[in-house]
DNA sequence: CTACAGCTTCCAGTCGACTGGAAGGTCAAC
DNA sequence: GTTGACCTTCCAGTCGACTGGAAGCTGTAG
C-alpha cells in the first residue's frame, strides 16, 4: 500500500509517517520504480506500536530505540527490556502522581462548587473562588486587583 | 521576600517565575525602591496551586484563566467551576487510558522477558524482541493493536 | 574601592512532536 | 492534453514551557 492508505488506517498523518521515517522511528521502506513508499501490512502493526508506546509516554527516541532502529540507543535485548522494565515504573509512579493530584484538584472543586457566590458581582472574576480556593490573601492590595500567584516545576510527566 | 528566596522555597527558577509573570500566570508583584521584585507569604500557597494544577495537566493558559489573571477566558464563577469539572472529567479518562496502556506495555514487557534470546548475536539489535513484540505478524494474535484515544502523558490533543 | 552575589530587562535558543507550504513528478480519467 | 488526486523533497514555522546569555544596576563585605 502506500502512504496514504497507511495514513487511512493508522490515523496518522502523510507528514507525520513521513516524519517518522526521516527521525528513525519507521525503516525507510522500499520504493516503487516512480519513487513512492511501498508500505506492507506489518506497517500498520509498526504504526500502532508507536502510537501505544507514545501514549505510555515513552519519547519516539526510546520507541525508536526499542525497535532497534538506530536511535541513539543501541538495542540489546538487555537495553530494551531495562527501557521497557524503567519505564513501566515510571509510568506508574507517574499514575500514582495522577490520582493523588486527582484527589486534590477533587477536593478545590469541591469547595469552589459549595461556596456562596451571592456576592461575586464582578461578572469577569470571581474573587470568591479565587479566595475561596485557599489561597489567603495575606497582605493583597485590593481584592479585586489581588494576583495570585503560582509557582509550577517542570511537569512530572517524564524524565 | 525577593525573588531569590521565592524560588528557593518553591523550588521553582527565578526565570520561571518572572517567565510566569510575563505570560500572566502570576500577577506583577510590588517593586522595592530598587526595582526588586517583593513577595508576601501568599506567593508560596500558589505556586502549590499552579504545581498542583499543571501536574494534572492544564496549561498554564487554563490556570491563569482560573486564576483571573487575565488569561484568554475569563473567571466568573460558573467558568471556573466548568473548567475544573470538565478538567477532572478528562483526568479521569486520561488516568484509565494510562491504566489500560500500562497494562498491554506490561504484557509486552513480560514477552520480551521469556522470549529466548539464545539466538540474538547481533550486539547492536535484538530482533528477538523487536520480532517477538508482535511485528511481522500480518495477523497481530494479542492485544498491540488497541486503539488509544487519549494522548501521551503531556496531552497534545487536548484543547 | 573592588568584588561579587543578586537583581533588572530583553531577546534568542531549545526541545519534542509535529505541521504547512512551495515546487515539482506521476498517473488515471475525462 | 489538461485536470486533479496523490506522491516526492526540502525547509520553515508552531506550540508550550521553559532556559541561556548579554548588559547593566544594587547592595553588602572586605
Amino acid at each position: 500500500m502506500r502512504i496514504g492508505e497507511l495514513s487511512e488506517r493508522t490515523g496518522v498523518p502523510t507528514k507525520t509517517i513521513r516524519y517518522y521515517e526521516d527521525i528513525g522511528v519507521l525503516p525507510d521502506p522500499p520504493r516503487a520504480d516512480n519513487g513512492y513508499r511501498v508500505y506492507g501490512e506489518s506497517a500498520v502493526d509498526r504504526l500502532r506500536f508507536v502510537k501505544d508506546a507514545q501514549a505510555s509516554g515513552l519519547t519516539l527516541d526510546e520507541i525508536s530505540s526499542i525497535l532497534g532502529l538506530r536511535g541513539h540507543g543501541d538495542s540489546t535485548c538487555e537495553h530494551v527490556i531495562e527501557l521497557l522494565e524503567s519505564h513501566l515504573a515510571e509510568l506508574d509512579r507517574h499514575i500514582v502522581d495522577l490520582q493523588s493530584t486527582r484527589g486534590r484538584l477533587a477536593e478545590l472543586t469541591r469547595r469552589a462548587r459549595t461556596l456562596d457566590h451571592g456576592d461575586c458581582n464582578d461578572p469577569n472574576r470571581c474573587h470568591v473562588i479565587v479566595e475561596g480556593l485557599g489561597f489567603r490573601s495575606s497582605g493583597m492590595p485590593r481584592g479585586i486587583g489581588g494576583r495570585l500567584g503560582a509557582s509550577a516545576s517542570r511537569a512530572p510527566d517524564s524524565k
